[in-house]
DNA sequence: CTTGAAAGGATCTAAGG
DNA sequence: CCTTAGATCCTTTCAAG
């Protein structure tokens, strides 16, 4: 990963659709050149894939939840949120909570739903998401950092 | 958002490079007419942008930690978050938790680092994430949920 | 790695249902 | 709102240096 690999990583992570001819002029690369690296960065799994990025409000997902769960049966929790469709990342965590979930939902009568539902598998402390931010571009760690 | 509306969706977001050619026949459309439904996707932001995911470990940022948040002044700590580079995700909530962010870092001694940082703007409580799971494809809402 | 040329696709347009 | 067919344009690949 010299700096031009990440020039590439970061120009791809705003815009996977970008065209190569127009990346290999990004990076003063010729499109053969730049192509191998694609694929070589593709092949060695730094790029993990491709992938559209939708708008929750638009999906009728409008209330963003992150929960937190206590939990003496992590493997049913983890079952039971990889099965259901309101959920879009879990993490196992170490230390008192054993569970973060986060959820999208349409409406506070099914975020109730959803809370009832997990209550057999956990205690969760339910925290609303009034507004949030993603980083579009994760970069490789550096001594700077 | 019809059926084929949400097909289309669907394969996007598991494969942004999918040709128009392509996800014309997996929806039975013709070529154009597939096009124009894309470009309605993407004018109505239902579909927000195309980004490439990256494998964080091979971006030198093994450890990911969630960490919540008891702060008074949420927007010192939200600008903190928004300039620090090893901030993916951070999120305003409501409860008494104020605020949660999502951290992939370097090592032990640099999410040390993070937290003494952000200790500067709330009170932090770390749960390093011991495993993950994200949902690729994120499906309207619908009664059946 | 670069350049340039050739081949193969993809997208766009137009005409028609 | 859809389809088909043709033309154009663009991208990628290949060969040579």
């Amino acid at each position: 990963m010299d700096q031009i690999d990440k020039k590439i990583v970061q120009e791809l992570q705003l815009n996977a659709k970008i065209s190569m001819k127009e990346l290999a002029e990004v990076v003063h690369l010729s499109s053969p050149a730049l192509i191998e690296r694609v694929r070589k960065l593709e092949e060695q799994k730094v790029i993990e894939g491709y992938h559209a990025h939708v708008d929750l409000k638009k999906m009728d997902r409008p209330i963003c939840a992150i929960i937190l769960f206590e939990s003496k049966d992590c493997k049913a929790l983890a079952d039971f949120c990889n099965s259901h469709s309101d959920v879009l990342e879990c993490y196992r965590v170490a230390g008192e909570i054993s569970y973060i979930v986060k959820i999208a939902t349409y409406s506070v009568e099914s975020l109730e739903k959803f809370i009832d539902a997990s209550m057999a598998y956990g205690t969760p402390s339910t925290n609303i998401v009034l507004s949030s931010h993603a980083k579009k571009v994760i970069e490789p760690f550096s001594v700077e950092d």
